[in-house]
DNA sequence: GGCCGAGTAGACAGATCGGTCTACCTCGCC
DNA sequence: GGCGAGGTAGACCGATCTGTCTACTCGGCC
């Protein structure tokens, strides 16, 4: 039992052939048509495999679901900070904030037609104790945390406000992406973020013990 | 075929006892355990009625979701209006658009512990041509002009430009509230709007012909 | 009294759900 | 040559899905 799971615990790179075609079929149909409504012989039929396949590599839907999210975060976290590190490794403090919506400019060109594939899939997770909302949870708190981190080095007065504030910029526009109600939602988002961080960067943090993140709860 | 479908074409007082039971239910059903996940059966029995009430009122599942999502978008609309028209009718310019975050607040305190429910719907909806699909719609869109509506009696110099970035730090506002990563959602959205407030009422539209709003696609 | 809208009770249908199983094939490695 | 991991093919299970149906009850209205 403990061996079937593997393909949850490692790497993808380290998937079989087979698994890594229901991986990617899954993924597509999970975000395009939902997590309920994708069955499981619908997987595997698209994946050009057997669902036999599906449980031997994966043990079980709900570990399929959660495979899924954990590569998406994967490929988000190294999308956005490979990002930043190209486009503005040296430039003037909070330019590498601003660039945080430009790589999510060409992210939800790409990959989220359809709004943010996590909050959908909290959507359709209601259940806490599912594995697959650590997941979605690592990514909202990973997303908060590196924005903390780049407003710090940034010389933010009150760098746990500003990530505050710019994380929920973030979730705005991926949510309105899906929603064609706003014209250019990351335009308006990098609009707002520009006068965030301006703000919290013309009261420059005074000298003296760092302030302190004032993060909900970190358990 | 005409008749069964009147509970979803009339307003919410004209449901008959049985047809209020099941749209009670199937509400806080769809909101809390997604709407793919619960069945008509569940729906019938925790309402207390049978299935064929459920169909004879209103002829089937899609329905029934097209209904849910109808009258949850007329209780929020008149929450909203009541609340900007209550507690700020004669303040001054921009305290009725700060005055929607106040409202927010409210709503998702009650309503809304599990993020909104449009966008969860919509998550579980991808047919564009489900009839559920135009409720989220209109309900997305009507908030919008209501906000484009406020910021031009507010006197802002760019209305269109005003109301995209409210309503993206509402839909922001209300996503970050199912997920529990940022401490006051709502509380970092009404402060970045304030700021943008700010700046829209600091350069009073020139006189002369009034701008035209620039929303995306009005079909 | 007669009628009809509304509701209850519950069987029923066909499809699909997640999940398990047997049988067989193929390839690389010892 | 033998062995085991990975895969294919497909039957099978019980449960649940949406949707339909018959039969009956109740209450208000003409």
């Amino acid at each position: 039992m403990a061996r079937e799971t593997v393909a949850t615990e490692t790497a993808p790179e380290e998937l079989t052939p087979g698994a890594r075609k229901i991986l990617d079929a899954a993924s597509a149909l999970f975000y395009e048509r939902g997590i309920t409504a994708v069955g499981v012989d619908l997987i595997a039929k698209e994946a050009g495999t057997t669902k036999k396949t599906l449980y031997d590599r994966f043990g079980g839907k709900d570990a399929l679901i959660t495979a899924y999210l954990r590569e998406r975060d994967l490929r988000w976290r190294s999308w956005l900070t490979s990002w930043v590190d190209g486009h503005a490794a040296d430039a003037r403090p909070g330019e590498q904030l601003l660039a945080t919506f430009d790589a999510l400019a060409e992210w939800t060109r790409q990959h989220n037609p359809r709004g943010c594939g996590f909050v959908n899939a909290a959507a359709e997770l209601p259940d806490p104790a599912h594995p697959g909302r650590r997941v979605i949870d690592g990514q909202k708190r990973w997303l908060r945390g590196y924005l903390f981190e780049l407003s710090t080095a940034a010389g933010a007065d009150d760098p746990g406000r500003l990530a505050d504030e710019l994380a929920l910029l973030h979730e705005g526009a991926v949510v309105l992406r899906g929603l064609a109600v706003v014209a250019d939602p990351v335009g308006s988002a990098r609009a707002l973020a520009e006068q965030a961080v301006e703000r919290a960067l013309s009261r420059p943090r005074a000298a003296g013990p760092p302030i302190a993140d004032t993060r909900p709860d970190d358990r």
